[in-house]
DNA sequence: ATGGCCGTGGAGGTCAAGATCGGCGTGCAG
DNA sequence: CTGCACGCCGATCTTGACCTCCACGGCCAT
């Protein structure tokens, strides 16, 4: 049976102080919970296997076992394993698009602007559980519903960056989405470098160096009516 | 809805009347072809079906179904369909590297060198399957094969850009592959993007700006070596 | 021309994983 | 004290997809 697809891919890290035998806590079964904690912490278990194992590796027997039911009750909680997986998926966009909403609202200094930005990425990146792999990494882009979610909440990315771009350039809508896209798409695939390869360099370095880059970059453009420190155009 | 082609044993094969040249459609069953050519076909015809449904939700039955034969043949030519997947990965994958390091080296200009990677990138996603697909947007980055290859791919896309990089700014080779993984990332999105919004702007004009905006970015970093364009640092 | 050979084809086995049904224990009203 | 309700669990079913077994028909040496 080469079929297997096992994949006991490295997990990055984790809780980090686990115990030998099991894998991070695992509670006696038996214990009682109210509805809603019990959805809360289904939803918990749900994320780190999500996470660690991929949609597709991941077993509902898995997430029962790491939550400490049994099956029957996770079926109680949700309908079925897609509709688990996009209440996750949903709740991580709507956390992405937020941080990247507050981190251009944070100043009016367009330099300040990107590095708030690019941060807010690096930060999400980094928010503990590694859930960002859900948005930036699922492997269930194939089902509509997945692929909604993901492109909608790059489109409002990109498009609340693209507003900043076009109100302080004059550039048409189109390239300045395209620019958006750019931005958004550093700070992703960066951040995700910079994560994959740790204890490299420090995040704040990090995020300096690749804010400068985009900095440059972006103060380019014409009609940039920031504080007119952007050099021109050849 | 395959049930269409049932049994046409009377066709005598090679019957000069068929037209039998249908790259999307169902080829009449019964054709008898070379090994070498038959794998081909094979490859082809699992390309397909693995762009436009993703390595899960394609079924073996689908890709024999494509290329016109039964399934025994294809696990007579592949042993079975990680293997087939993979065949395809590696294909693409040497195929991007490729690209980016001719790109690399077809100018000594940095700024022409720019552009001609970002091109590169844009052609390898325009260029006609979708292939990029599969390395881009793959659903099977679990297995490790896989995982394995998408990444080694990147990264030796990145060594390949950071090596000009650290010699025409002399930064350290960890910020160098830093700001090579944000080039390489910003191609590889941008031109996704600007695939997927099709008849939005010609590709001329994107790769033109993002290149403007890339390098703007890169050229304002010390050292670099350029035609002395480059604007200082704050 | 004819019999052997080999590649093709449909039909089937196996197994993993999502989804579900009867018992059990606990806590409380009466 | 006892019956009821509720949430939980072990065990099971089914679907679907990957992967092989028995029959058929064209090609080549004699």
């Amino acid at each position: 049976m080469a079929g297997a697809v096992n994949t006991v891919h490295g997990t990055t890290h984790l809780g980090g102080g686990v115990t030998a035998i099991e894998q991070t806590e695992a509670r006696p079964r038996g214990t009682r919970l109210p509805r809603r904690a019990r959805r809360h912490q289904l939803l918990g278990a749900a994320q780190e296997v999500f996470v660690a194992q991929g949609y597709h590796a991941a077993a509902m027997d898995d997430i029962a076992e790491r939550a400490g039911v049994s099956k029957p009750v996770l079926y109680q909680h949700f309908p079925g394993k897609l509709d688990l997986y996009l209440a996750l998926l949903d709740q991580h966009c709507e956390a992405l698009l937020q941080a990247v909403r507050t981190a251009l609202a944070s100043t009016t200094d367009n330099k300040l602007r990107v590095t708030a930005t690019m941060d807010a990425y690096f930060a999400y990146v980094e928010a503990e559980g590694g859930a960002f792999r859900l948005v930036f990494e699922s492997d269930l882009t194939n089902e509509p519903a997945v692929r909604e979610r993901v492109d909608r909440v790059s489109l409002q990315c990109a498009e609340a960056i693209s507003e900043v771009i076009a109100e302080d350039t004059g550039l048409p809508s189109e390239q300045s989405m395209l620019l958006a896209v750019a931005l958004g798409g550093v700070s992703q695939v960066v951040a995700r470098y910079w994560l994959s390869s740790e204890s490299d360099i420090p995040r704040d370095t990090a995020v300096q160096l690749v804010t400068s880059l985009a900095w440059r970059g972006i103060a380019g453009f014409p009609l940039h009516g920031a504080d007119g420190q952007g050099p021109e155009a050849d």
